[in-house]
DNA sequence: AGGATGACCGGAC
DNA sequence: GGTCCGGCCATCC
């Protein structure tokens, strides 16, 4: 990890609590936006250990095949789905979303906005 | 230090 | 559309 840097774990909630209402992200394009290429495991991972203090919106948040893994972190089976569907995301019956029509796509300006608020961060600090 | 683990990814079939 | 498989990399034991 980059200690020189904001976390690599506080980063993956400014990305995550960026995506937008409506909207899911895959573990990869998280990590992308985070400058992490390659870091699917650790945002997974940083959802489930580092970030309770975040209100981070782990429902949008599925794999690259649009299963929402994470249903097991949430406080009864099927929550994630509900929230999903709350927020208009179609979920099939076993749990999984339409990625052709609901995936975050975010620009490139998205990335860079991102890039520099996060060297900015390491600067002011 | 080295192997196992994990809310994963992308390509191959 | 679906499954399988190698690769990925920080953490944990």
């Amino acid at each position: 990890m980059d200690k020189s840097a904001m976390d690599f774990y506080d980063r993956v909630a400014v990305v995550c609590m960026a995506i937008p209402y409506g909207r899911v992200a895959s573990y990869g394009q998280i990590a992308l936006l985070c400058g992490a290429p390659g870091h699917a495991r650790q945002v997974g991972f940083a959802l489930s250990h580092r970030l309770d203090g975040y209100a981070i919106p782990a429902h949008r948040i599925v794999n690259h095949k649009g299963c929402m893994s994470g249903s097991a972190a949430f406080d009864y089976p099927g929550l994630q789905k509900q929230l999903l569907l709350s927020e208009g995301v179609e979920v099939s019956e076993d749990g999984r979303v339409d990625m052709k029509k609901y995936a975050w796509r975010h620009t490139l300006e998205d990335a860079l906005r991102f890039r520099r608020q996060f060297q900015g961060e390491c600067e002011e600090a």
